[in-house]
DNA sequence: AAATAAATTTAGATAAATCTAAATTTATTT
DNA sequence: AAATAAATTTAGATTTATCTAAATTTATTT
């Protein structure tokens, strides 16, 4: 029965330790959660305890396994739930996130199982985040981000690096959803904007900025 | 942003009220919510403050208009999703209660509206109790326990007035679910108990005590 | 390599929800 | 109406997660 706090830590070092790799720094983890850095070591200290995480005084953490299959099952529930919202209750991929960080603490194996197979065992999530399946396993998958297309490329949206509202919803005005098509119709080598024609023929100019937080699959040319 | 505790304190006076009507006893909360008597007190305290209970000191409680709507929407969203979990999930109405219970805390209007509509605005849950719409308001319906039936009677089960997980899956096992079809075969006037045939033409003989916790609706005859 | 800056930990408090045991109030019996 | 029993409240602690400020350790500069 853990408690959401211990969940939450344990995301959040799981979701740290991926983005930068070997061990996450106490002050890395309390600017993730919003608290203070001495409440992060209070909690580092209770986690090493119950063998979730392996902690060194001053030298930041890294998960045990056992903390890691907490992390992935976490993962998985909150992107299940970001499905459901979203395919069932078209609730839109900017407002998900929210309300899956509170589902995502429900206990009930059961649940999350009954909610897998009524999704029909989804493999990715509203923002094209791979869903790990019961036993962990995330399912990979051909990318590159749309900064890296040329001129007269073609593709699809198949996600998005980047998971803030308004930057979701900016997608949204222009048509790039997941599964958009998109060519590329220009692209400015001095500052890596590029003009992007979507379906319709609707011709959007990405900041390098935008470009660089769309994943995409190429299409054969 | 009422914390659990505060919504479990609050729907556990609004059913113990419903159920005795009056004013509620802080015994009768510390054993509905399994604390002790103390930690009652000292809660109530604080919920009068918040001007959600009426309290006065020795002499119980009763909710204001404010905590009343909390309840019922807590009793709301308590009731969609066991719809949901039962409906859509295919989990028995033995085993929806429990998980309800902690799906009810979560806080979103968008999502509990969603969902409403993605149940197709259901007016009863899987034990047969009323679902309060947006609005606070439950559906009413003709119902009479079962053990208010004569021999001849015929009925359906429209709910449940007992929620123990072990008498719905003994229910379950004589096939008295739900809309099930009924016949009163016979019925003994020194115990109570009574002979009934479900659909099929398959005979069960139930005790008084569970005839008293059986909701039907009267066929005409 | 010393000095300074940054990060981390420790110490000491606080707030929320809980507990047990003792005191008080209300209800029931004799 | 006293005495006794039951229910309720108060007093004083405990646990969990948090905080700020001070002390310590590690990293970076000069």
């Amino acid at each position: 029965m853990a408690s959401q706090t211990v969940e939450n830590y344990i995301k959040a070092i799981f979701q740290l330790t991926e983005r930068e790799g070997g061990s996450v720094s106490t002050s890395a983890i309390s600017q993730q959660l919003a608290t203070s850095a001495a409440s992060v070591t209070d909690m580092l200290k209770k986690l090493a305890e119950q063998k979730l995480i392996a902690y060194v005084k001053y030298r930041g953490v890294h998960l045990t396994p056992g903390g890691k299959s907490m992390a992935v099952e976490m993962i998985r529930k909150h992107r299940l739930w970001e499905t459901f919202l979203h395919d069932k209750l078209a609730i839109g991929w900017d407002a998900v996130h929210e309300i899956a960080e509170q589902l995502e603490h429900v206990q009930s194996a059961t649940l999350i199982d009954q909610l897998d197979a009524f999704l029909g065992y989804p493999k990715f999530d509203p923002h094209g985040d791979p869903i790990p399946d019961a036993n962990g396993k995330f399912t990979l998958r051909n990318q590159v981000l749309l900064n890296t297309l040329q001129e007269g490329d073609q593709a699809q949206v198949v996600g998005v690096r980047e998971h803030d509202a308004d930057f979701l919803k900016y997608l949204d005005s222009r048509a790039l959803h997941i599964n958009a098509s998109l060519l590329i119709k220009e692209k400015q080598s001095y500052d890596g904007s590029v003009r992007v024609e979507t379906a319709g023929g609707a011709e959007t100019l990405l900041s390098s900025k935008a470009a660089q937080n769309i994943y995409v699959k190429k299409n054969l040319n």
